[in-house]
DNA sequence: TGTGTGCGCATTTTT
DNA sequence: TGCGCACACA
């Protein structure tokens, strides 16, 4: 270790950063280290107060340190503050997302990893009309076959880690995906695709065959920082293990709590492999919370604890206890909608902030009902998770004319070829594919309609080999390929048009890391980072699923749906996996940890879904909460008599009058199942013989009967 | 070659 | 109920 610079003090330094005991232990520990880092309790503080005690006081060179995150935004926010801290060279440290990371490796590498250095990623939009088009190609018959379908299969089989070859096939369909799976990969392979799992799959390959740079890059991150590490899939950890000399110190934080990607392959186990595997045997907790008070705390404590399955660590704060939680039982989901809506606009009125409002929802579809409300109550509102802006139609088909201007990419030539519309009819188009080189076909064809599109191509790529700059080639693409204008004509078009020319000021503000070609970089930065734009600025309630929250904050929070079957889901529950209702808590505690301030619980006795009213219970997780922390008592759940006041209106009842010999079951009526014992028709379908009814138990939750042979009685 | 109609389907999804 | 997608049509 050197001597610090002179004048440099690290105590100092150290106390610059502001750090608790817990943290401060955290961030300048001498050996690996797994950081529980509750909801709030400083983790990217620590994560950058680390790498800047790295830098600082033990001389750690930037370039040896390596950081991911799983987002660009949190990569972003982490940049800045470590910039705030000390000052390096971009590029020094590496400090990305997996996939980012992973990507750079990549290019750098091309060769070694038997790539072609001009490869293309797929984002899943582009990846589905591949796999479409693959499909067609093949013959496959699409009913048998959906694209989705394979789709699925392909990315289940590479998020675990597995090859065609090696992907299992035991039954006869399998097999079939297995051969679909295969085709893909050499097809991906002729026109230099990658997709996401690709990037981590394509990179663990390169370290296991290149000895010589593995042990390179591992030599080289002697320090390995890793954040969220509780939704590191399979992939990612593989990825890291490869990068261990023997000697590394990984430094991850993570909360097991907050894991609620497991659908996505996440796997908590990680924390365990990285603390047996990987030498991060010390467990550090943060549970010093900054961010809630008391009662909100308290709340989320006494929820998590219901779950078996976890490492275990407790919030405290040193606030006060705070308002307590409410409750807002409504009869429907509009009823819902408009309490939010009218206790929103109250607070607007009285001076809060709209943007530190936020309304979360299980589900994307619950947002209509808000939306519709907060419209009519005067409510601005912003809802994240929307279409990402390279994700909009017209920007793929700019980014595809660009793609063109640098690399023969067929998927890129087929959106575009007619849009803006050039006549190009199927047989002509036919005509071109039927060779195996569409380009080559283009450059000959004798159609005069296919020479102003082969002007264009010829037109670009001039352009782009005499040098021309990123934003230049990007407004040519969309100037000379009639899309631009295409827009303009069109008076519904406008605000693609708008957004068409933001495509190039986007280009124009884009900056290509050091020796990365600018066209190619800003390409993959399309597929890599489509978000962040979302919704734009402006004092607005923030609407979102609960998935999307996870690391926001907010003064006031709303969780809505809080029923039976919706929060937790249905799927959750007739899962006979006790895992999968263990998820959904943890996705409560997200909800209930992002408020600072104040929060509160709605749910509604009636919903629509799928154009049925259904019934459902209270959550399970209302009466998880302490009801010293709650304004009001809470519901019981749905054993007895479960809506009873205060949210007892009546069931929606069928206008019609029901059938002669009465109807053998409505929602609402309370049944009881030798085996489930009590529970709550919540709805039903189909009529006759064919009657079927969904109930609600106390232990198991929904079940659904066909009544005609169910064992069911009137209770 | 874009538009219409009807069917089927329907958590969450950082990259 | 409402949306996206596949196919039929002028």
């Amino acid at each position: 270790m050197n001597a610090p610079p002179a004048g440099f003090s690290a105590p100092d330094f150290l106390d610059s950063l502001r750090l608790n005991p817990s943290q401060r232990r955290a961030a300048t520990h001498e050996g690996g280290v797994l950081v529980l880092a509750g909801a709030g309790t400083g983790k990217t503080r620590v994560l950058t107060s680390r790498i800047g005690w790295l830098i600082k006081c033990r001389e750690c060179p930037p370039r040896n340190i390596l950081a991911v995150t799983f987002t660009n935004k949190a990569a972003k926010e982490m940049r800045g503050r470590v910039l705030d801290m000390v000052s390096f060279r971009t590029g020094e440290l590496a400090l990305g997302t997996f996939h980012g990371i992973c990507h750079r490796m990549l290019r750098i590498h091309a060769a070694a990893a038997g790539l072609d250095k001009n490869f293309q990623i797929m984002d899943i939009q582009d990846q589905k009309s591949f796999i479409r088009r693959m499909l067609s190609n093949l013959g496959a018959d699409a009913e048998e076959f959906p694209p989705a379908d394979c789709m699925g299969y392909i990315n289940a089989a590479k998020e675990r880690g597995l090859r065609a070859a090696d992907a299992p096939a035991h039954y006869e369909r399998a097999r079939a995906m297995r051969e679909i799976y295969g085709h893909y990969e050499s097809m991906c392979r002729n026109e230099n695709k990658l997709d996401f799992a690709e990037l981590l799959l394509s990179a663990i390959d390169f370290l296991q065959n290149q000895k010589e740079l593995r042990e390179h890059y591992a030599a080289r991150f002697r320090h390995v920082l890793i954040d969220e590490f509780q939704d590191t899939n399979m992939l990612q950890y593989r990825w890291l293990k490869l990068l261990d000399s023997g000697e590394n110190l990984y430094f991850a934080v993570g909360d097991d709590d907050q894991s609620i990607y497991a659908f996505r392959g996440a796997d908590p186990e990680n924390m365990r492999r990285l603390r047996a595997e990987l030498r991060a045997d010390e467990i550090i907790r943060l549970e010093q919370n900054y961010r809630s008070t008391g009662n909100i705390l308290g709340a989320a404590n006494a929820l998590i604890a219901n779950n078996k399955n976890r490492i275990g660590k407790n919030l405290t704060t040193d606030g006060g206890a705070g308002t307590r939680l409410q409750t807002i039982p409504a009869d429907s989901g509009n009823a819902e909608a408009e309490s939010v809506a009218h206790i929103a606009a109250n607070k607007i009125a009285d001076g809060a902030r709209a943007d530190d409002i936020a309304v979360l929802y299980r589900t994307n579809a619950q947002s209509r009902l808000l939306e519709k409300s907060l419209i009519e109550n005067g409510v601005a509102y912003r809802i994240y998770g929307g279409l990402r802006f390279f994700d909009r139609l017209e920007i793929k088909h700019a980014l595809a004319y660009l793609r063109l201007a640098a690399a023969d990419d067929l998927d890129s030539f087929l959106r575009v070829i007619n849009t803006p519309p050039r006549g190009i009819g199927k047989r002509t188009l036919e005509s071109l594919t039927a060779e195996g080189n569409v380009f080559a076909a283009v450059e000959k064809s004798g159609a005069p309609k296919v020479a102003v599109f082969r002007e264009i191509m010829r037109g670009l790529r001039r352009l782009r080999e005499d040098g021309a700059s990123l934003e230049e080639l990007a407004r040519a693409a969309v100037e000379q390929s009639g899309l631009l204008a295409h827009y303009e004509s069109r008076p519904e078009d406008a605000g693609r048009a708008d957004n068409v020319r933001e495509f190039v000021s986007a280009a124009g503000q884009f900056r290509a890391e050091e020796g990365e070609e600018p066209v190619q970089a800003f390409l993959a930065n399309a597929a890599l980072e489509s978000g962040e734009a979302q919704g734009g600025e402006g004092a607005a309630v923030n609407l979102m699923t609960i998935h999307a929250a996870k690391g926001l904050e907010f003064s006031t929070v709303f969780i809505t749906g809080l029923e039976e079957g919706l929060f937790p889901s249905a799927q959750s529950l007739d899962a006979a996996a006790e895992n999968a209702v263990e998820e959904e808590r943890r996705l409560m505690y997200v909800a209930i940890t992002r408020a600072r301030k104040e929060l509160f619980l709605c749910f509604a006795a009636t919903r629509i879904i799928y154009g049925q009213t259904q019934i459902r219970p209270p959550s399970r997780f209302l009466d998880e909460l302490p009801a010293a922390a709650i304004d009001k008592p809470l519901p019981v759940a749905p054993s007895v008599a479960p809506f009873a006041p205060p949210y007892s209106s009546p069931p929606p009842r069928r206008q019609t009058a029901p059938p002669r010999g009465g109807e053998p079951y409505r929602p609402g009526d309370v049944v009881h199942h030798p085996k489930y014992g009590k529970g709550v028709v919540v709805s039903r379908q189909g009529k006759g013989e064919e009657l079927k009814v969904e109930v609600a138990f106390k232990h198991v939750g929904i079940k659904t009967f066909l009544a005609a042979v169910a064992p069911l009685s009137r209770a």
